[in-house]
DNA sequence: ATTTTGGGCACT
DNA sequence: GTGCCCAAAATT
């Protein structure tokens, strides 16, 4: 009798299916193994007895696992995350075993693989599409379909170059090994507070069971610095250690100052990695020689085969929060892994989310203070400018204030950082002669005007055309106006007002590349710009002596639609923002535009008192039974069809649960009413913590059969409310 | 998700 | 009876 498993197949719509294991092959739970399914060959995940639900298959119908894939099998913490995050978040467990193995060709193949570079020659024929490849794949070496990808041209036209040898082939050895990681490279000299907080972090990895951290630190105190003692120590024991970020673009600084004190770089790991890099990071995660990587979210579900410990930075930062897919928050999935896996756990800001500094003084996580600037570097000095009073100009945005601080720092030779979260030109664009508004033909959202690329872009699904010129409504030629400001915007008013100003403009749009941010980061250094105009991109990581003044040209903009963390987020990002001023010997300034001067977001900002503003913030979560002390979920329908959409709703609606411990309201049409071409109605839930959330919310959808169209998604604890 | 099955219906 | 389309069922 051949014995019988379960497998987690990895396809969302499929629940687990039983096979049996020939003699010829040898499995324990967490096999990764290759099974038919009907005509097919799908991979699954070897599970644990009794932990999968469903009845047994009869004998008769169990066919035999094909092979079973040589990476190691997927270790028992692992397989427990992928249980509870499944489980929390009310997603199906295939999805989040996918991110596990999310790199798909990491998982066996062969050792080398073939890439492409310039090989420096020149095609006998030139034409347009071959000079664009040419000026596109400069230092570029990837797989065809990558290259093909990054230059913009079919995969037709590289191999016509490869045949020409102007693409030469290389071939890459997957395997190749990193360069190891000195924990004695450099020791950096440390302040006191760093001495005290790094040597509780050491005994924590030396330990080697689960510790959660919050590790409160103001900006520029050298919180980096500190945490990688704990992560040199484990380097010592010859654990791994995962480092999260939350934007991966602009890791520049932090691989630069991790270089120093460990003389090689980490292994990174984030979406954007060419597919070889990718399995390469993969199997030395996988067998353990990848020793610290730092990494996006996606890094968190990753097979590390010796965990030592994980590091959240920034762990504040919204963007932990995956918002498509498995909708994850990786700050609170990292604290359950390092439960899971028996290990201490960093979570790492200047600015803690309430939640986590709820749990802190809960005495769940340790709170460790870095109360001071590292190297006597004294906090900005913060003011408001009252824009109710100091009115710019018409279509200006900058008030007399900030000018004058500009016009101040130009004639020293300091630098300025103006902080406005809006890319682009301007936010809407309308018809003067007969108010016609740009909309994006698949959301409920206006087109926002690109001058740097002449293109109107819809910020939510990627639509995007050229800037017309006559109104498409009533073909008046040239009455467009642009409304409202962007950073592009602001950036050319600072090129009218002081037109001898280097500016820049820091912006997703502008630095997409890791080589970009690179790049921005010397010319900054080397003073060859004087003005940066930036988005939240600005807000965090940036270490530049020469900046001695941040203008937030609206603070009130995150205030608006009245989002429930629209005061934390506001607090935090222009207290990051401010924390970009003075961190060098020259003492900061802080100038804050608002027309709310005695909001108490802005005043606690203007007073630099920290402990108000959570207090008043505490109050008000507390009022609405919000995070941390109840919990939201969001539950969206939509549908190409609105109908349809509507309908499927309604009915969902008419079968509500009822219970003392939450509520539920809608269904309403999403504010994002239409998104990417689909309809959307939405169910919010509140509850209180003793209520059981995700099981009401189970059982709720599971008596529903809903059309083939309509598409649910569950956001428990969501960040965006749209 | 993908493939197979089977019912209803037009056509030979 | 046969072929074809589409929806429903099965996939272990």
């Amino acid at each position: 009798m051949k014995p019988r498993v379960r497998l987690l197949i990895l396809n969302a719509a499929l629940g687990p299916l039983d096979y049996s294991v020939p003699e010829t092959l040898v499995v324990e739970p967490g096999s990764v193994v290759i099974a038919p399914l009907g005509p097919r060959k799908v991979q699954g995940i070897v599970w644990d007895e009794g932990r999968l639900p469903g009845a047994d298959a009869p004998a008769a119908k169990l066919r035999p696992i094909v092979e079973v894939v040589p990476v190691p099998p997927l270790a028992q913490p692992l397989r427990r995350l992928i249980e509870w995050t499944a489980d929390y978040y009310c997603a199906p467990l295939a999805s989040v075993a996918r991110m596990v193995l999310s790199s798909g060709g990491a998982i066996g193949g062969p050792s080398t693989t073939t890439e492409y570079r310039l090989s420096g020659g020149a095609p006998e024929r030139m034409t347009a599409q071959r000079a664009a490849a040419i000026e596109a794949l400069d230092s570029e070496q990837a797989t065809i379909r990558e290259l093909a990808e990054i230059a913009g041209v079919s995969e037709g036209v590289l191999r016509g170059l490869v045949n020409q040898g102007v693409i030469e082939p290389v071939t890459v050895a997957i395997d190749r090994p990193y360069p190891p990681a000195d924990p004695d490279h450099h020791q950096p000299a440390l302040s006191a507070d760093q001495l005290r907080v790094a040597k509780t972090l050491v005994r924590a990895v030396e330990d080697g069971e689960y510790a959660p951290f919050l590790l409160d630190g103001v900006t520029g105190s050298g919180k980096t610095e500190t945490y990688f003692e704990p992560i040199a120590q484990a380097i010592r024991l010859g654990r791994q250690v995962l480092v999260l970020l939350p934007e991966i673009a602009l890791t520049e600084n932090f691989l630069t100052r991790f270089e120093e004190r460990f003389g090689a770089p980490p292994v990174l790991w984030h979406s954007s990695l060419k597919s070889t890099e990718r399995r390469r990071a993969w199997r030395a995660i996988s067998e353990g020689s990848a020793q610290v990587v730092v990494g996006a979210r996606s890094a968190l579900f990753l097979p590390y085969a010796k965990l030592g410990l994980i590091v959240v930075d920034e762990a504040h930062e919204i963007s932990f929060k995956q918002d498509d897919g498995v909708r994850y928050n990786a700050r609170d999935v990292s604290v359950m892994r390092a439960r899971f896996e028996g290990m201490p756990v960093i979570l790492a800001s200047a600015t803690p989310a309430l939640e986590s500094l709820h749990m802190a003084t809960s005495g769940i996580y340790k709170k460790l203070d870095l109360p001071s600037r590292f190297g006597g570097a004294q906090l900005p000095d913060i003011k408001l400018v009252d824009l109710t009073v100091e009115k710019p100009g018409a279509g200006r945005w900058l008030a007399q204030p900030l000018v004058l601080g500009i016009e101040e720092r130009l004639a020293r030779g300091e630098q300025s950082l103006l902080f406005l979260n809006r890319r682009g030109y301007a936010p809407l664009t309308l018809c003067r002669t007969c108010g016609h508004r740009f909309k994006c033909p698949n959301c409920s959202a206006w087109l926002v005007e690109h001058r740097l690329s002449s293109r109107l872009a819809c910020h939510h699904c990627g639509f995007e055309g050229p800037v017309p010129h006559e109104c498409p409504e009533c073909g008046e030629k040239d009455a467009l106006v642009a409304c409202g400001p962007g950073v592009e915007r602001i950036a050319d008013e600072v090129g009218e007002l002081f037109p001898e100003a280097r500016v820049a403009i820091a912006t997703s749009d502008t630095l997409n590349s890791p080589d970009k941010a690179a790049e921005f980061l010397e010319t900054v250094q080397n003073k060859a710009i004087d003005v940066i105009v930036g988005t939240q991109l600005v807000t965090k990581g940036f270490h530049f002596p020469e900046l001695t003044l941040v203008g937030v040209v609206d603070a009130d903009l995150g205030l608006e639609g009245g989002d429930l963390r629209a005061a934390e987020r506001t607090y935090q990002q222009v207290a990051q923002v401010a924390g970009r001023a003075g961190r060098g010997s020259k003492p900061g300034e802080v100038l804050i535009q608002t027309r709310h001067t005695d909001a108490p977001v802005i005043a606690a900002l203007a007073n630099g008192d920290r402990d108000a503003f959570y207090a008043a913030e505490t109050d008000a979560r507390r009022d609405a039974g919000a995070p941390p002390f109840g919990r939201w979920a969001s539950i969206i329908l939509s549908s190409e069809d609105d109908r349809e959409a509507r309908l499927a709703a309604n009915r969902l609606g008419d079968t509500r649960p009822r219970a003392d411990d939450l509520y539920i309201l809608g269904p309403a049409p999403a504010p994002m009413a239409m998104l990417r071409g689909r309809y959307r109605y939405r169910f919010l839930i509140n509850a209180r913590r003793t209520a059981n959330l995700q099981e009401t919310i189970r059982r709720w959808l599971d008596a529903h059969d809903f059309p083939p169209g309509v598409r649910v998604g569950v956001d428990v604890d969501p960040y965006s409310f749209v």
